[in-house]
DNA sequence: CCGTTGAGGTTGTTACATCAACCATAAAAC
DNA sequence: GTTTTATGGTTGATGTAACAACCTCAACGG
């Protein structure tokens, strides 16, 4: 729906199509895809990228700052996820040997269990919604434009100074 | 490539890279362009939704439900946010001559100030991060591809029953 | 009328994200 | 070896998003 009929102004139509359409899909597909999640298994989005995280980690354990760097997150968010994961008894909090500082982040058992069914719901939920509904040449088109776009985020400033 | 069929391996590919990078911009993007918004104007993405949906009614005036319907927004999220942006002086809330369970939104002279200066901003951020990245072809398979995703979306539920 | 049903909005609760301030320890300067 | 300085993490405050319960009022059906 939407076929945008109304292209009154004669500039940079493509763009603006293609704006909002994103918009569109960034309100709809994760909402959707994480209400399926968190009604099937009790997870949000962010426990279920933090346990992927610890589940691929050697001994499922990795220190806060590799959590930290891997999902890109500030420390304060972090901090206070791996809070609220560990009293749902996810994950446990261990005070590093090597730099006190540092804390060591391990998956528990109840966090294994947990994040194999949410796998499995979140990987159903992204072919249903995402992966099928795309061609496999729009896959690859609409990961280029994606990274393009990251890229050029990336780019340090390119103005003044 | 991906012209493999091999197995249920392999067609992970090219719908996980997609699924990889638009996490990536999803988490990018928005986020770069609201912080700009917000120090810029002092204003949030949601009140910019906001004050662009009223500037483009008439009377610079709607009701809260249409308000709702044309923002996808749940009731609970408008009435917090129309809360909010009353108190700053942004719009007025009055009670519905016609239906008295209603409410009038209305932009205030303070609400067409701030969106007139945060329109131009967030055009142009737009245009920096999203639309100057990718090329005319891009844009066009990058709307099409959101626009099918969408689609399926809205779409009861498919196939079977 | 009267009771029921449903629509339009508000409020409260919980979870999350961001910011600033803070604490403890490691690393570097001197 | 003591003083800085920087780093890893925590805490508290604030604003926002999703959900459920609720309130008011309109629309009907007797």
């Amino acid at each position: 729906m939407a076929t945008n009929t109304s292209s009154a102004t004669t500039h940079t139509t493509a763009a603006q199509d293609a704006w909002t359409a994103y918009q569109g899909l960034r309100a709809q597909l994760t909402g959707r895809i994480n209400r399926e999640l968190a009604r099937s298994t009790g997870l949000s989005e962010p426990d279920y990228e933090v346990l992927l995280a610890l589940t691929e980690a050697k001994q499922q354990t990795l220190r806060s700052l590799e959590l930290r760097c891997g999902l890109d997150w500030e420390k304060s968010r972090l901090s206070h996820q791996l809070r609220r994961m560990e009293e749902r008894g996810l994950l446990s909090r261990d005070n590093c040997a090597t730099d006190s500082r540092s804390v060591d982040i391990r998956l528990t058992d109840a966090g294994k269990t947990a994040f194999a069914a949410a796998r499995l719901c979140h990987e159903a939920a992204v072919e249903r919604y995402f992966a099928s509904a795309l061609s496999e040449e729009q896959l690859a088109s609409f990961a280029a434009a994606s990274t393009a776009i990251l890229a050029r985020l990336d780019q340090p400033v390119h103005g003044a100074h």
